[in-house]
DNA sequence: AATAACTTTTGACCTGGATCAAAAAATCAT
DNA sequence: ATGATTTTTTGATCCAGGTCAAAAGTTATT
């Protein structure tokens, strides 16, 4: 991959870890630059992912099926990691499915790959148990933010959450993250 | 700490790692065994964590404060690490409490030793890596089963969770942990 | 054992948000 | 552009689970 597109993520793993010149290196030539068009699947529940993407510009969704209907776990925009975790990482299928919202530019590493990087490079391991860390973060705050909580405030905290990318996003897709109806989120929308 | 106390602890770390007799005995070296009575505070909101502790034998829950009531993050029992993520790892004040709901024996590490094993045996930084792993699908889990379900389903769903320790629970705890009423969660209770 | 201090259960009532349905608005395809 | 499809809004009804209150059961303290 060209060397001069790499900076943006070169710079996000530099938030956790000093990378040497090697480790640029070994990841400039095995990430590869693919770009989707808006509403593209980029992964289904029926294979076994097999890669990774790290979004430098655009926006994914992350969504299962439950009767019939496609229920969010989460959107992953600008600077983030992509995949199926557990498909990945344990190489077994798993629900879900990734496509994209908008026209979305990644670097794309494949599972040999990031298992060549993990085994000869400790501070990727490093990167990865940090930024984890921040992924965790996030989580227990969803989850504080479901209990206890009234949809409108489920709504405020998922704008805040989501701040710049939140009105990027069609209805049912957020309701469905919330795990609220269409109808209370339009009503929550339409009331100032 | 008596390298004979040790064996249920390092076969936790082999299920992801291979433990190196040079790393057993710095560990070995480096925890301290600890016991509490029930009811004891562990560690307070207002203090920064600088322990993990792996619990041998017993019953932890991790609890904030909201509006003055105590809500129940997540309980630990055998074989998990407890701790106040964001405190321990980034050395700030964080919301949680975490206290004992039995008497409970522990393996204690503290910061400074934990860095140390990181910053030394990338393995260990590989353990980390994976068994955050394995905690995030359940915290994905939890997220999917808290979204669309009725009372009844989250408590079942808890019961699983929780399989051979849900009745050790309180009911307060319990229903808090799941973001329903007491009085919802006894009589769901009471059906059957 | 008696008292105090929690914890759980039970009852009555009320409300936020779900469901069902259909109109209005926006987006897409030819 | 024009009709077709999808998305969002609005309306009417209903119920799961919240709130408030008080009784019953448990656990701890002297």
């Amino acid at each position: 991959m060209a060397i001069e597109q790499t900076e943006e993520i070169f710079r996000h793993f530099e938030k956790y870890i000093k990378l040497s010149p090697i480790l640029k290196n070994e990841l400039a030539t095995r990430m590869v630059f693919k770009s989707f068009k808006k509403g593209k699947l980029i992964h289904s529940a029926d294979t076994i992912c097999t890669k990774s993407y790290f979004i430098q510009k655009g926006l994914l969704r992350i969504y299962f099926i439950k009767d019939g209907k496609e229920i969010t776990e989460y959107f992953s925009a600008e600077n983030e990691w992509v995949n199926s975790p557990r498909s990945l990482m344990q190489q077994k299928l798993d629900i879900y499915y990734i496509d994209s919202l908008e026209p979305t530019d990644c670097f794309c590493l494949n599972v040999r790959d990031l298992v060549f990087l993990f085994d000869n490079f400790p501070e990727m391991e490093r990167y990865a148990r940090l930024s984890m860390g921040t992924a965790f973060g996030h989580f227990m705050e969803r989850i504080t933010s479901m209990r206890f909580t009234t949809a409108k405030e489920k709504y405020q905290h998922f704008c805040e959450t989501y701040h710049d990318i939140h009105h990027r996003i069609s209805l049912g897709m957020v309701s469905s993250y919330l795990g609220i109806t269409q109808e209370t989120l339009s009503r929550i929308r339409a009331e100032k």
